[in-house]
RNA sequence: GGCGGGUUGCCCGAGCGGCCAAUGGGAGCGGACUGUAAAUCCGUCGGCGUAGCCUUCGAAGGUUCGAAUCCUUCACCCGCCA
C-alpha cells in the first residue's frame, strides 16, 4: 500500500505521470500529510469511457494513500467545451448536460470513499460560474490571461486554421478559475488530468501564484495508444463506455483479452491495482509464453471487475470458456449455453411458423447492420452457425440445427457471437 | 455590410451535364497465417426482393431527354476588405 510520501514513486513506476510541474516540489508536498487534489470529468456523453478511467483509478491510488479528493464534473465546461484538432464542437442543451451530470456523477461515485478522515467530496463548476458576472469574469479573471500567451498555446495554434470560436477559446479560463476557487475555498494545492489537459492545469497554476501568491501543483497522465500510435478505446459499439448499457460488460472484458501483446504489461500498470511484483511477473510469463494470453486474462478479469463488479466478471469468464474454448459446442448443456450467451447477447426467433433464414437472424442479433452486410459475411466465409462456416445465404436454420436448450450459435468473423433461442 | 472560396458516402478527399452508387487514401468489416495478439497479404465497404430496382453528393426550387456537376433562393463554414 502506498503512503503519503511514496504516492509518487508508485505513479511513477505505473507510467502515470506524462508531465508535472516541480517534481521534487510535488514529491516533498505530497509528504506533508493528506494532500488535496482535484480532477475534473465534462459531462461530453451519457456515460465515462476507458480514457477517464484512467483519472478516475489515478484518483483512487491517491486517496488510497492518504490523500483527499475533490472530483469536479463540469457542469459548466461541458456546456462550453475544451478545445480539440477535430474542430469545433456542437453545443449541446442545458437539459442534456444536466442529465448527463448525474449520470457521471453516478459513475464516479463507486470508485471513491466518501468516508473517513480523507472523504471524497464532489463539486460541479456551475455552483460558481452561473451566477458569475461577465464584468467580474472579465475583471478578476480575464485579466489575467494575456491573449498572447492564449493564442501560443498548442490546441488553439493548430486549430487557428480551421477556426475556434471565442467560446472554446475561452475555455482554460474556466479551467483555471475552477482549480482558483477549489484551491481559495477547500485548499486545493493539485490538480491532474489528461495530457491534453496539461495547458489547462497549468494555466490554472499559475491564475493562483497571480491572484493568490498561492503554490498549486499539477501532473498529467500519459495519451495511452496502440502499438502503431493510434488511439484506444474503439469497439463496434463506438468508445469503451462504462456504462453497461451503452456497452455490455461481456464486450468490455471482450475488449481487454483482446489487447494487444506489446502493451500488456503498460496496461496491467495503468488500469489494475495489482502489486509490482505481480505485475512484473505476469509480464514475464507473458513475454514467455504469449500464446496463454496470461496478461490478457488477468487484465480483463482485473479491469472488468473494477468497473463491472467481480460476480459480473465470473458470469463473463465462464461464458468466454463455454464460447471460446475450441470445444464441442453440442456438448455444453443448455444451461450453460444459456449462461453464456446472455452474457454474449442474444435474442429468440421463432422454431416453427415465421421462421428466419441466417441473413435474418446475421441482422436481429445485431451482428450485420442490414441484409446486405449479412449476404457479404456470408460469401466472404465469415459467418458462422455452432462453429460451422454457413455457405448457403438461403440456409433456414430449423430445430434440427438447435443445439441444447434450443440454441443456435452466430458468429461473425472469429470473435463476434450472439445467440438465438428458438421458441 | 461588400467581394471571393467552400459544403460529396464513417473521416479526409477527387469529380465540374450523360461512361457516377460516384477515383483515391484512412478507418471499419471478412478471409489467410497465428494465440479471441502484432505485422503482412487478399477481399469487401449506401439500401433492397441483388444480372434488376430504390435512395444519396448542405436545403428547397428550376433548366435539361438527362444534374453531384448549370441557374435561383436559403442555411452554415473559410478568407479578404469595410
Amino acid at each position: 500500500m502506498s503512503t503519503h510520501a511514496n504516492v509518487l514513486d508508485d505513479l511513477e513506476w505505473r507510467g502515470l505521470i506524462a508531465n508535472s510541474t516541480d517534481r521534487d516540489a510535488l514529491h516533498s508536498h505530497l509528504g506533508s500529510g493528506s494532500v488535496r487534489y482535484y480532477v475534473g470529468f465534462d459531462p461530453t456523453a451519457p456515460s465515462l469511457h476507458m480514457g477517464h478511467l484512467v483519472q478516475v483509478l489515478t484518483a483512487r491510488r491517491l486517496q488510497e494513500a492518504g490523500h483527499t479528493p475533490y472530483l469536479l464534473v463540469g457542469g459548466a465546461t461541458g456546456l462550453i467545451g475544451d478545445p480539440r484538432d477535430s474542430g469545433e464542437r456542437t453545443l449541446n442543451a442545458l437539459d442534456t448536460v444536466k442529465e448527463w451530470v448525474d449520470k457521471v456523477r453516478g459513475q464516479l461515485e463507486p470508485f471513491l470513499s466518501f468516508e473517513g478522515p480523507n472523504a471524497a467530496t464532489m463539486v460541479n463548476n456551475y455552483d460558481w460560474t452561473a451566477s458569475l458576472s461577465t464584468i467580474d469574469f472579465l475583471r478578476d479573471i480575464g485579466k489575467h490571461f494575456p491573449v498572447n500567451r492564449m493564442l501560443a498555446r498548442d490546441t488553439v495554434r493548430r486549430r487557428l486554421d480551421s477556426g475556434i470560436s471565442y467560446t472554446e477559446f475561452s475555455y482554460v479560463l474556466l479551467q483555471s478559475m475552477d482549480f482558483l476557487n477549489l484551491h481559495r475555498d477547500h485548499g486545493v494545492t493539485l490538480q491532474f488530468g489528461g495530457s491534453d489537459q496539461w495547458g489547462n492545469l497549468t494555466a490554472g497554476a499559475d491564475l493562483i501564484r497571480r491572484v493568490e501568491q498561492g503554490h498549486a501543483h499539477a501532473f498529467s497522465t500519459p495519451l495511452l495508444t496502440k502499438s502503431d500510435g493510434t488511439k484506444y478505446g474503439k469497439t463496434e459499439g463506438g468508445a469503451l463506455w462504462l456504462d453497461p448499457e451503452m456497452l455490455s460488460p461481456y464486450a468490455f472484458y471482450q475488449f481487454w483479452l483482446n489487447v494487444e501483446d506489446a502493451k500488456i504489461g503498460e496496461l496491467l500498470r495503468v488500469f489494475t491495482f495489482l502489486s509490482h511484483d505481480e505485475i512484473t511477473d505476469l509480464e514475464a510469463r507473458s513475454a514467455e509464453k504469449p500464446f496463454l494470453r496470461l496478461g490478457q486474462k488477468a487484465l480483463a478479469r482485473e479491469v472488468t471487475s473494477l468497473v463491472h463488479g467481480s460476480e459480473e466478471t465470473d458470469r463473463i469468464e465462464a461464458a468466454s470458456a463455454a464460447l471460446f474454448g475450441g470445444g464441442d459446442l453440442r456438448a455444453l448443456p443448455g444451461t450453460t449455453l444459456a449462461a453464456a450467451l446472455v452474457e454474449a447477447g442474444s435474442v429468440t426467433a421463432p422454431a416453427g411458423d415465421g421462421r428466419l433464414g441466417v441473413v435474418d437472424l446475421l441482422v436481429e442479433t445485431g451482428l450485420a447492420k442490414s441484409k446486405g452486410e449479412a449476404r457479404r459475411t456470408i460469401s466472404e466465409g465469415g459467418a458462422y452457425l455452432n462453429n460451422e462456416r454457413v455457405t448457403d445465404a438461403d440456409l433456414v436454420p430449423g430445430p434440427d440445427d438447435a443445439l441444447d436448450g434450443g440454441w443456435l450459435v452466430l458468429r461473425r468473423g472469429k470473435k463476434n457471437l450472439a445467440g438465438v433461442q428458438l421458441v
